[in-house]
DNA sequence: GACAATACGGAGACTGTCTCCGTTTAGCAA
DNA sequence: TTGCTAAACGGAGACAGTCTCCGTATTGTC
């Protein structure tokens, strides 16, 4: 990659991230060109589709999943704190943009869409969790951790959409842990 | 109401059902406009947003929920299937048009909503079916029909993004049924 | 320093939203 | 009927966002 294309890319991603923060993802493509400083040519060549310069803005994002994954992991309490916890990381962790939960749960288990790697890793780190869980004898083993996604993506959506406060998420999630849980 | 424009809210309402069936609710309004062989401003006066819109065609469908409800509660079985029962029958009712769910569970407890009506005719049909458990001490007493709304709600606008077919739905409503049964 | 190869960027085609306002029509009263 | 007025119509066009095409500029190599 040439230097100059590297560094637009960059500035690209960089005024995406400030844009999709405060504006949301359906803010207007071109005015992140403007905002970076580059024509609207530029950004459609290094991003093709939304969708790809989402994926590009949520790379940073990943290597947190991970450690939250990792925190919940050794969270003090019985299963289903530990359960509740990583649900509430979760529903933070898609919800920093606002559409965010809405996009990335719909595209849960869509092998062609352009953020399944970031998907993947979503769906991975919950797996731990659940296998930690499952290790203990604690939740019902019918459930698959892409389920479990779309389960606590569906809240964090609602929740996001309807702008609802933590507190008022936390009693949904109890009722999708208590489901869960044997 | 003038004849004509009588004539014309019927025609725009009819166009824009079978576009939302087709289309999904982000279609053309000029286009809709245009089958119903109406100028943009004729269907901008009648329905100066696109919710309006929505909210109209959505009329003849309410009718349906009450019954639909009804049936729920003289279904055979016990309360876990009286409950499913009528979770799924809820998905169906609120995924007739591609978006409906996440347009109708976002919309869910906002008063200010132009689709506010239709909402709480869903909420206080589940409402019915919920207090019906309740009287066998079935479920857990914590829980508010809005929010049974939003869970139920939550997993059909996932599945309905992700095109999951009923089959596929059906654990994840168990996993809520089971959370609130007790 | 010359020359490909690569990348840039903005004009503009296209699509959808929504409004303004000149024209038409329904319905009523004489 | 006819005439009148309030109500309704509808389409031109302003505006915003998407996305492409292609002439121009830059990079990095020989």
């Amino acid at each position: 990659m040439r230097a100059d294309a590297k560094r637009n890319y960059d500035r690209i991603v960089e005024a995406a991230r400030t844009a999709f923060r405060q504006r949301g993802y359906d803010t207007s493509l071109d005015q992140i060109a403007k905002d970076a400083g580059v024509g609207p040519g530029t950004l459609y060549r290094h991003f093709p589709t939304r969708d790809d310069l989402i994926d590009a803005v949520m790379q940073a994002w990943v290597d947190h999943v991970e450690d939250t994954a990792d925190k919940a992991l050794t969270h003090e309490g019985g299963p289903r704190e530990v359960l509740l916890n990583w649900f509430e990381e979760y529903v933070r962790l898609i919800s920093v943009h606002k559409g965010g939960p809405a996009k990335i749960t719909g595209a849960m288990g869509d092998d062609a869409s352009p953020i399944r790697t970031k998907c993947q890793v979503l769906q991975s780190a919950g797996g731990r969790v659940l296998d930690r869980l499952r290790d203990e004898d604690a939740v019902r083993d019918d459930v698959t951790p892409l389920q479990v996604a779309r389960l606590v993506g569906g809240i964090a959506a609602v929740a996001d959409q309807s702008e609802l406060d933590p507190v008022a998420v936390r009693p949904m999630l109890e009722v999708v842990a208590d489901g869960l849980l044997k």
